[in-house]
DNA sequence: AACTATACGGAACCTTGTTCCGTTTTAGCA
DNA sequence: TGCTAAAACGGAACAAGGTTCCGTATAGTT
């Protein structure tokens, strides 16, 4: 799991307990707003949503892009943490689909995103290390565990995987919404295809 | 060749002669301008720059995002009307690669671009098809007289030059400047491979 | 309880897109 | 050539969004 809510950079020093609480519903709100209204929706917005002046929005997120950066980093890390909790839950073939669809969710989410991570605004030119960073190493625990369970083959990484399954979900557009739930259980189909065949 | 300086949609009213100036230095202005500053660059210092006040540049460019599909419509025009030309000045061989050369500054130049048309701006849905329906002709043209004076082998067309060109511009970043000329180079060396050999 | 570093709120400021309107210029015509 | 109406001009004014400033409030400490 991921502490809390740390902007980058603060080494050690104590955050008020009124700080932190208007820390994450800043963030909190940012998801939201980002959601109805994308990235560029007004900062004002945001802070009124969260019940809190601008001032003390810029306080914590000295840029916009920070908070940005921030929505980004905190669903990354969610969809991360997900992982060993499925692994406890589950029998590892499952685990892993269930994550994969997690995933599918957190990209379907990303639409808006997308544009602006190539706006060309060095702001977000860290985004895509994190995604890989964070997400490889989870998914990758849930492969690992699938192949030792003889649930799939051992021939495919978490890179490749995320990526496909990525580039499935920007395919398709936003119409039909389970065509993508279809589409990664064919892929985990596939991975079955070769599995060891030992439980 | 291409008339002048029409926005579309302009049936048959006559133009007032300073009007036409001022749209064609309004027009350079800004190519100028996003040359520089990119197309995100204030409409305020464009209309300076074209010595024009803002009202003049909104009557003929009701849009900013006008005033970034008229540059880039006449600079596909300038590319496009380059390739007859050509072809009257050189052999066929010749005309094709100085096309090609011509092509790839052209391309060079639309870095800032690249980045505004996959912004989900629906008012620039219209420039792909327009680079397209401009562009292919001309090239066409060009490849029909190289195949016919037995210059090139006959089995590639237009479209796959044209994005294969532009591929190979956008992969090499900005760095050694005359990469892609000598991978153009490449790429026509190959066109001439078969070439039927007939004069 | 008093004190200080920290945090809060939101008015104010700056930049940028866009509109409005009084003034100027062009082009046709007598 | 001088007259006139339509067309075009310029830039002040407005709207909206990002960012800063600073007087006030509060958490945490002694």
């Amino acid at each position: 799991m991921t502490e809390h809510g740390d902007t980058p950079g603060t080494p050690a020093r104590r955050v008020r307990a009124d700080a932190q609480r208007n820390i994450d519903a800043v963030r909190e709100a940012a998801k939201a707003v980002f959601a109805v209204s994308g990235v560029d929706a007004p900062v004002r917005e945001i802070a009124a949503r969260a019940g809190v002046g601008v001032g003390t929005l810029y306080r914590h997120f000295p840029q916009r892009s920070d908070l940005v950066v921030a929505v980004f980093r905190h669903e990354v890390d969610a969809c991360a943490d997900a992982a060993p909790a499925l692994a406890a839950e589950h029998e590892p073939g499952e685990a892993l689909t269930g994550w994969l669809r997690r995933y599918t969710r957190f990209i379907a989410t990303k639409r808006g995103l997308a544009a602006a991570l190539h706006s060309g605004d060095p702001a977000f030119d860290v985004l895509p290390a994190y995604f890989d960073q964070r997400l490889r190493p989870a998914l990758g625990s849930l492969l690992e565990a699938a192949v030792a369970a003889g649930e799939i083959r051992a021939d495919v990484d978490a890179d490749d995987l995320l990526h496909a399954v990525r580039n499935l979900c920007v395919a398709a557009d936003d119409d039909g919404s389970d065509h993508v739930h279809r589409m990664v259980g064919l892929l985990v189909d596939g991975l079955r295809y070769g599995a060891s065949g030992r439980a």
